[in-house]
DNA sequence: CTTCAGTGTGTAACCGGTTACATATAATAT
DNA sequence: ATATTATATGTAACCGGTTACACACTGAAG
């Protein structure tokens, strides 16, 4: 392995000058200047990122702390960071934390072992301490952690108007709202976005609490569906929820969408897989991933960090468990 | 932060005793022994990795390259990989390939230098030569790569006589075998086991290569059923494929199970999610992960691995695309 | 002709560990 | 009693970089 003195000597210079050179940083003159690149490209001189670590005490690691990389909103999500992370020359590093604070702890304290460079954040934790005091750039996807650590996420609220109208434009009269779990920020932003959409409205409606999980969700609306079979259009909080509810509908017999039209909150892939295939409120995970990623990274850089909460649009997608428009 | 040195000092030894008995290499006395444990406690010394690294020009981190997590077979893997390697004290770094070979040799060069411990690969570049010649420890996952090369995969070939026998089983007499892409070693072991399975039998069959595509299955299957109405059981190398299937017959109203039969292979979590839900013969995925990352951990510590070849067993999922066997 | 800022470079300390080597003592073998 | 081996420890070099500091030179300002 070729190290930095070896290109100092092939070069005729010191160390010092050639660090100086690769980093830019302090002076170096026009001719030394050649002489290191050549040196460089003779020797095929590559830097020792470990050695430069324990100096400067960075890396270009970058932590993606996520609950949990089964669930199918994550990959896509981790796939952008990875995206943006590579092309800025940072590497990620996978931790599935299962939502549990000790392991995220474990996390951050292990990689802050290794100079890590910056976290990107998706957990409940809201405002654990070991975020608010890790005292290493942050960037929190799609739930707020607190007011100082930069936050990227859907337009939620937008999203649950969008979601609601378009079943109550397709002429539903008694909705059934699969609200998320209590302590998710975009959970109670999509039951905000809900109320205010269907509260001045003549339509009947009803609320459950339905984890993000296809079978709870799957027995939840049988269940609901058999109390009150009037239902005509159900709203997930997330896309899973909604096939759980798409299989309820046809475990109970009830065609979608001319008796119950489903509409679903997230666009993973598989929801154009279902048959029908689900009309839903997509995220443009990517892109939040994406932003976080960018964020993360310039903040880790010491650049100016325009806004501290960035929000990404949502769309509404049309597909087979809602009809067509009434006009 | 506290050093090595300050352990030596507050222990009133030498840091050499020190890092000997934090690494239990070497002579260390039981009075030193006391004083260094007691200093550890006391100043609460974590030792510095990046510091180690340096030294011994290892880490504790593992690279897992896989085409492209998005790929709902992925996330799985790569929970099962994390979740060892953080019981063996290891780290993750994630790394898409989009079966790029340039991407994969960058990756290999990129964390070789921050001294990998090694890598888990599932890749079609069958013998691409940076892996051959990476010098690092490696496992590869569901792909063979080389001799040389552990590899963990799915009994493919088995699990395909179990799919098409389930097929067979239930009446079917005109089957339609998706095969996946030939460059790939499962599906080709797919293949041959269905090959195997319906040769010496009267049923009819044909052959169509299909990508593990969702929208191209779904063309793909429209085409062929509409060539041949007759086709009364489809038998898919892949879950995505077979979701196309479902979706092609669902567009062109042919029942699911009673005029078609559907097998998938992969056991994706979305394959229950569909309607009817998806028979298939599922891999262990999390299995598969789990023993890849502990064989890779015994090579890294140099432990013996008393195989190269290890096939994970494969199970028959039965679900809603498939009727009850006619006895 | 000083003075001083800007430019260019090298020496050596330092980051926080590991380990080869030297040295010393106690235990065992001959 | 002496040689040999096992045990125990410290000193200092080393891993491969970064950077504070000292020093030298140049050109412009006063």
């Amino acid at each position: 392995m070729t190290t930095i003195k070896d290109v100092a000597k092939k070069a005729g210079v010191s160390v010092a000058t050639v660090s100086r050179f690769l980093n830019d940083s302090g002076y170096v003159g026009a001719e030394a200047a050649k002489a290191v690149t050549a040196a460089v490209e003779e020797l095929k001189y590559e830097l020792n990122p470990v050695a430069r670590s324990l100096n400067t005490k960075k890396s270009n690691l970058i932590g993606l702390i996520l609950p949990d990389i089964t669930n199918p909103f994550f990959p896509e999500l981790a796939r952008a960071v990875e995206d943006v992370a590579l092309t800025y020359g940072y590497t990620v590093v996978l931790c599935n934390s299962d939502e549990n604070p000790e392991k995220e702890k474990n996390y951050i304290e292990t990689l802050k072992k290794k100079y890590i460079a910056g976290f990107i954040v998706t957990s409940n934790q809201l405002d654990a301490p070991h975020y608010a005091n890790a005292n290493v750039p942050i960037v929190a996807l799609d739930r707020t952690i607190n007011e100082k650590i930069p936050t990227v996420s859907s337009n939620n609220k937008e999203g649950a108007v969008m979601g609601t109208n378009a079943l109550l434009e397709r002429g539903c009269r008694n909705v059934l709202f699969l609200r998320g779990p209590a302590e998710l920020n975009p959970a109670n932003d999509r039951y905000d976005g809900f109320m205010e959409a269907i509260q001045n409205t003549d339509a009947h409606y009803q609320v459950v609490t339905c984890p993000f999980h296809f079978a709870d969700s799957q027995k939840i609306v049988e269940r609901a569906l058999k109390d009150d079979p009037s239902i005509d259009g159900i709203f997930a909080s997330s896309d899973v929820s909604a096939a759980g509810a798409l299989k309820a509908a046809s475990t109970m017999g009830k065609h979608v969408p001319d008796e119950l039209q489903i509409v679903g909150f997230d666009g993973v892939a598989m929801g154009e897989m279902l048959s029908p295939g689900l009309t839903t409120v997509a995220q443009d995970v990517y892109k939040m991933g994406a932003i976080a990623t960018r964020v993360l990274i310039k903040q880790i850089e010491n650049k100016k960090i325009d806004q501290s909460f960035y929000e990404v649009p949502v769309k509404l997608v049309i597909r087979g468990t809602t009809r067509s428009v009434a006009e």
